[in-house]
RNA sequence: UACCCGAUGGUGUAAUUGGUAACACACGAGUUUUUGGUACUCGCAUUCCAGGUUCAAGUCCUGGUCGGGUAGCCA
């Protein structure tokens, strides 16, 4: 960047550039230059299938793909399906299909922790006869009360001391399905006295008599996350085990597991690297699958059967407020604009709240670059042209996209009758509004220049329609003598306009932190119930028809638009993905302020 | 009152590993404009505190302060 000398390192110099790498990625660069996993780069994107997949999940999904990607490695998909109470099917295909859409591919590698069952049984059977695991038959309540707490040590289980032989066969025993749900658990033996709780003696099995997605009925004890979750990384060859914060005491633990594995053993199973960062945080959200399910289980629980939407409760997890990769897909969001916020947002190890004008920031640079724009009147007001020939519609051409020139051009009609945003006219325009009002003259895009001669009324005052002229000398947009309007509206022709039903979305909360209450209450009562709202009655260019569900638009002047999956040509859908930057807003709340 | 982790503008991240705090968002002021959009220009932190090492500290050392995590047969 040096203007002085732009003739020799300057070149070359932005291709060798390096960009500064995250703590995570910093890692990954340095063990594949020593060498220290044989120059090999595994990752792995291990969800639970147990809810939808959210926007702090396409974190960690761009964190390890993109990091496999960046490195020439590899990324498995797989699902950590060790608790079968909580896991369905239905979560497994979102997950899939939400990774899939995001752009990511795991090629032919995906796994799930219950194909691994059988090994990570037969690894505990080792353990045993190390006699380093035992069958403990205290129930969770005791278990409890031995573990001590954060500043007392535990006390040892009295079935701490049998002998591999006896463990082995009650650990058969277990699996055999001869004890009830709780009876038994199979332990670690390790340290009832460690400061860190999660090596006093943790549960490795627990006894479970239920139907696994998956695995049927073929097993009635699973594996304990903490067993569980090393190994499937061992298995699967991980060379850089990434996770969230939480588990950073937890990886003790996973050590001592394979280390303890791995002695007085012929052949070694590797030993993957975990890496603790910071999960995400949202404002005007929440974050966590419990709460989006509670929140998702509260809507089923109400009457859907309403023609009104309920406002303050949300449809299901594909509602578009939900912060979920489904919700974000189905309000228009698209795949490259999630990825580009999960890469501005970067990696930590400390929590941190990303504001959520980052998020629509991204949608917006977007959207802005890809989408076509078209004309929609949400509040219709109805103009009439006096002088425009009654029967007459004439095509005119509007610009797809000024940031592609490559989209081209399409027509619209226009003709005596039409409808402008209700906005768009005041009758007593304050300062700084440049739009229609009695004898003022605007533009109306791609078609003409209009001034408004006179304003309409009902009986109880209320403005219903507006008499205007144009100037037929201004078709397209330009005037030829060169004069001046201070704003250009958008319009659509009322003879030949769709109507259309617009759902606008605002934040899911009205605080910044929804899990912020008082005592006594909960995030529920965060809710915003203005964060949906739904016109039925508005009017889209002819253009949209057949417009398929999951399309994009930008509605020129008023923001990002999105065809609902429940969209059809008779009943024309559409979510608000984003509003356009509104400088007039401000201004109307500075002035509002100034009062 | 235990153990682990962390702390840079309003927010989220950088800083060639000891060399004079950078980028983005937000906010504010302006220019351009057939979207009050986009684009562009300008403004906005002496790095939690106190000592120390050093010619030089956001970076290293010591001690505080504050924040997060951990006591599921959840993940």
């Amino acid at each position: 960047m040096n203007k002085a000398n732009p003739t020799n390192e300057d070149t070359n110099n932005h291709s060798t550039e390096p960009e500064s790498l995250d703590f995570v990625r910093a890692i990954v660069a340095k063990d594949q230059q020593t060498g220290k996993w044989d120059h090999r780069v595994h990752t792995r994107f291990p969800p639970e299938p147990n809810g939808y997949l959210h926007i702090g999940h396409a974190k960690s999904i761009c964190l390890n793909f993109g990091i496999a990607q960046q490195f020439a490695g590899k990324c498995n998909l797989r699902f950590d399906d060790t608790n079968p109470i909580k896991e369905e099917q239905e979560y497994i295909d979102s997950i899939i299909e939400d990774v899939k859409w995001l752009g990511w591919d795991w090629q032919d590698r995906l796994y799930y922790a219950s194909d691994y069952f059988e090994q990570m049984y037969q690894y505990a059977v080792e353990l045993i006869k190390k006699g380093l695991a035992y069958v403990c038959d205290l129930t969770a309540e005791q278990t409890r009360q031995h573990r001590g707490t954060l500043t007392a040590p535990g006390q040892k289980s009295p079935y701490r001391d049998r002998s591999p032989e006896e463990n082995l066969d009650l650990f058969q025993r277990m699996r055999n399905g001869e004890f009830p749900d709780g009876s038994r658990t199979l332990k670690a033996k390790i340290d009832m006295a460690h400061p860190n709780l999660n090596l006093r003696d943790p549960v490795m099995y627990r006894i479970l008599h239920a139907e696994h997605p998956r695995t049927g009925n073929d097993w009635c004890i699973y594996p304990m996350y903490d067993w569980a979750h090393g190994l499937e990384d061992s298995l699967e060859n991980i060379t850089h085990s990434i996770c969230t914060l939480e588990f950073e005491n937890h990886r003790p633990l996973y050590d001592w597991f394979i280390d303890s594995i791995n002695r007085d053993r012929p052949e070694q199973i590797p030993h993957p690297q975990q890496i603790e960062f910071a999960r995400l945080n949202l404002t005007y959200t929440v974050m966590s699958k419990r709460r989006l399910l509670e929140l998702v289980q509260a809507g089923q629980d109400s009457n859907w059967d309403d023609p009104r939407l309920p406002t303050d409760q949300v449809s299901s997890w594909d509602d578009p407020r939900m912060p979920t990769i489904s919700g974000m897909r189905r309000r228009g969001y698209s795949p490259q604009s999630i990825r580009n916020f999960c890469q501005r947002i970067g990696i930590n190890k400390f929590n941190s709240t990303v504001d959520f004008a980052l998020l629509e920031h991204c949608v917006r640079e977007d959207l802005n670059k890809t989408s076509p724009r078209v004309m929609a009147v949400l509040n219709p007001l109805k103009v009439i042209i006096t002088n425009y020939p009654a029967n007459q519609t004439e095509q005119l051409d509007a610009v797809n996209n000024p940031e592609d020139p490559s989209a081209g051009t399409r027509q619209v009609p226009f003709s005596r009758e039409l409808y402008i945003e209700r906005d768009d006219f005041l009758e007593d325009p304050p300062k700084k509004f440049f739009r229609l009002a009695p004898g003022r003259e605007v533009r109306l895009r791609y078609a003409y220049f209009i001034t408004c001669q006179e304003v309409i009324k009902n009986e109880n005052g209320q403005i219903i329609e507006l008499r205007c002229t144009y100037d037929p000398a201004t078709r397209g947009g330009d005037s030829p003598d060169g004069r001046k309007v201070k704003a250009t509206l958008h319009w659509v022709c009322a003879n030949n306009a769709i109507p259309a039903e617009v759902r606008l979305y605002d934040h899911l909360f009205n605080k910044e932190n929804p899990s912020e209450v008082e005592e006594g209450r909960n995030f529920f009562d965060n809710l915003n119930p203005d964060s949906l709202k739904s016109l039925p009655q508005c009017f889209v260019e002819p253009h949209l028809k057949n417009a398929p569900p999951l399309s994009r638009f930008q509605f020129e002047r008023l923001g990002y638009f999105c065809t609902d999956p429940d969209s059809t040509a008779d009943h024309l859908i559409f979510n608000r993905t984003a509003t356009l930057k509104d400088t007039w807003a401000k201004i109307q709340k500075q002035q509002k302020n100034q009062q």
